[in-house]
DNA sequence: TCCATCCTCTGACTCTAGTCAGGCAATGCG
DNA sequence: CGCATTGCCTGACTAGAGTCAGAGGATGGA
């Protein structure tokens, strides 16, 4: 990794902690302490479980139990037992609540606005495209990726995320039954590997790879959820099977695409697979790609 | 101010505190308090003055002392009273003192490099390039200006600096006797105006404005600090002096200008000044330029 | 029915960060 | 020389944020 690039990102989030820092505090710890601002705002219009709330912010139960009393005593929430489990409780905001809620919110729309304040219009316009360029790829790089059993509760959520969608995107919908997809043991070691990606816990994309004995390993359910895309998710798990297949010394990496998935056919060409015959029948695929791997090294360099 | 901008800006927060603060207190957190860190961190190489250091970090001086106690008790500092004056003290670090710094420097690295690990190399020069238009533009947005008294310390010193500029970047160099420039009365209310640029505290910039009764308005030693460049502070003090003299009720701004100054003279065109025949005699100007202005409004839109 | 488990709440703590009022020594000015 | 000012230090506080152990009701399975 390159130093001048280090003392960027270093100078970077110096003058961006202090800036944002200190506007935050000014703007937001006017009112009340921010742990239960922060509480308040989570709830949400619609209310939340206890449970969830914690999780999310990351709260120790007590703490969490604490704070909601404060602001139960102050009129702002109400929390009742579900009906159907009286263990878990929910809160909901009240009109009191919804009120404060929305001077939080203003107050943070106008720390935004402090920050472009000074600037004249075309500065306010590169700001605010490099900030989402930042975000964006700082997004990016908290996606994790991990090997899991197919067979896990979040590994098939995915699995059927990418069957609805080639459903609704293939000309004709997409019958699984029809389909060359394999079924989970193949992909499960040692028959082959499936990769989940987590963003903030949440699964948000897949991806296999079938390592046949005495065939060419095989790209299979590669699919990334809607709010992870453009964060180079595709380009990383291509790469990541990639150096897993060639880990198990395999030197041709192969899959089949449809037609429909146009974004997926151009990541296969500019990841350096090349369009090759057809080399099954799967009757959903348009296209075949392979491409020739270089012995196992580290998966990223 | 647009919404989406505001939305942007309020995601490139939520992300950038949530990402860089766990990562900072995983990092930094590790080893003692964040106040002490910070303070160790600030004292640098050289030692610092007590009462700069607490500036600094805007820090009660109660506070500092009792952080510096802590410090000097782990061994970390030495505070002695300066010779000259025996009030201010001076701390300084040990080799453990130094030592932990560099621990801490090097958290720092890790942290900044975690940032940027789960990238690939082009994902990581977009990242650190978006970085740096943030920051950049993040700074000139705290730059603050002040309409002050030319003969102040902090425009003294800026006066002083955009002298000395001019000497070294002039052909033959400058005398500030040979020249038109005006006393520091002519950039005084009634008859002028005089700003100064602040950067965290530290003058970064000035400019002044000539009011003379009967004749157009006029822009007078501008200047811009090496450090504050490319902050777009020219046109911001272009744009106010404009805002200034419309509202003195003047119609037309102008100013001279020598060719050494390429970029000045890129800012006024690029500003909508037109190059006009010379309007006097200062011997140093070899272009000279005007701008017609519209009716008093607010000073940026 | 009993028991383990889950979810939440309570009380008793701790640690940081920071404020405030006053005190002491060094300094500078008249 | 006397006195106000400056710079730093100390003691006494406060508030926020969070931890930990355990209590107690609700639930589900044996």
């Amino acid at each position: 990794m390159d130093r001048a690039q280090i003392d960027q990102v270093r100078r970077f989030n110096r003058t961006v902690t202090e800036r944002v820092g200190v506007l935050h505090d000014h703007y937001l710890g006017s009112d009340r302490p921010i742990g239960a601002a922060r509480l308040l705002w989570q709830i949400g219009e619609e209310g939340q479980d206890v449970r969830r709330l914690r999780e999310r912010l990351g709260l120790d139960s007590g703490y969490a139990s604490r704070l909601l009393r404060s602001l139960e005593a102050d009129g702002l929430v109400t929390v009742e037992p579900q009906p159907s489990d009286r263990r878990v409780r929910t809160v909901r905001l009240t009109a009191a609540g919804r009120a404060e809620r929305a001077a939080i919110d203003g107050r943070s729309d106008e720390l935004a606005g402090s920050l472009l304040e000074p600037l004249n219009t075309a500065q306010r316009a590169r700001l605010v495209a490099a900030m989402a360029d930042v975000e964006r790829l700082l997004t990016a790089a908290t996606v994790t990726l991990e090997a899991v059993d197919p067979g896990r509760p979040d590994a098939e959520h995915c699995l059927r995320a990418y069957a609805a969608e080639l459903g609704e995107r293939f000309q004709d919908g997409f019958d699984p039954a029809r389909s060359l997809l394999p079924d989970p043991g193949e992909l499960r070691p040692p028959r082959g590997e499936f990769l989940v990606a987590r963003l903030h816990g949440e699964p948000v994309g897949c991806a296999g790879l079938k390592l046949p004995p005495g065939a060419p390993a095989e790209v299979k359910r590669m699919w990334v959820a809607p709010q992870a895309r453009r964060l180079g998710l595709g380009r990383r798990f291509l790469a990541e099977l990639e150096a897993r297949a060639a880990g198990h010394g395999r030197t041709l990496l192969r899959l089949d695409t449809n037609k429909a998935l146009d974004a997926a056919i151009r990541l296969y060409h500019s990841c350096g697979f090349q369009e090759v015959p057809a080399f099954n029948d799967e009757p959903y695929a348009d296209h075949w790609f392979e491409k020739r791997l270089c012995s196992p090294r580290s998966p990223r360099s």
